[in-house]
DNA sequence: ACGGTGACGCTCA
DNA sequence: TTGAGCGCCACCG
């Protein structure tokens, strides 16, 4: 069948490292991919917390990309920036000010 | 400095 | 079941 009823346990690891991300912080998909024991896959991240069951649980909108932009969210891009502003996160355009001095490391 | 292509894991039809 | 796409990143020319 290679229909998953059940999440794998990538896509566990995915939203739970997300999870660990204070608030205030933003991390990449790289890294994330890193933490799941899956370097180079940022795609599968991405993929996963689209289809993440667990939307409002995990901040998505905390995941970034390596260049600081906030690319594609499910929701709607815009929405996740006003997120990220209350949050204590600068984003301009789109786009994370100061990405190093946000960006959660492991 | 820039642009385009390859490549990974997972999901959908 | 198989084939193709995705919220990407890194490398090469």
């Amino acid at each position: 069948m290679l229909v998953r009823n059940a999440p794998t346990p990538f896509h566990q690891q995915v939203w739970k490292a997300t999870k660990l991300i204070p608030r205030g912080k933003v991390a990449t998909y790289s890294t994330i991919a890193q933490m799941v024991g899956r370097p180079g896959s940022a795609r599968a991240v991405g993929n996963a917390l689209n289809k993440n069951p667990y939307a409002p649980l995990v901040p998505c909108h905390r995941i970034v990309r390596s260049d600081g932009t906030v690319g594609g969210f499910a929701s709607g891009s815009e929405k996740k920036t006003n997120m990220l502003h209350s949050e204590g996160v600068k984003v301009m355009n789109g786009k994370i000010v100061g990405l190093e001095n946000y960006l959660y490391k492991k």
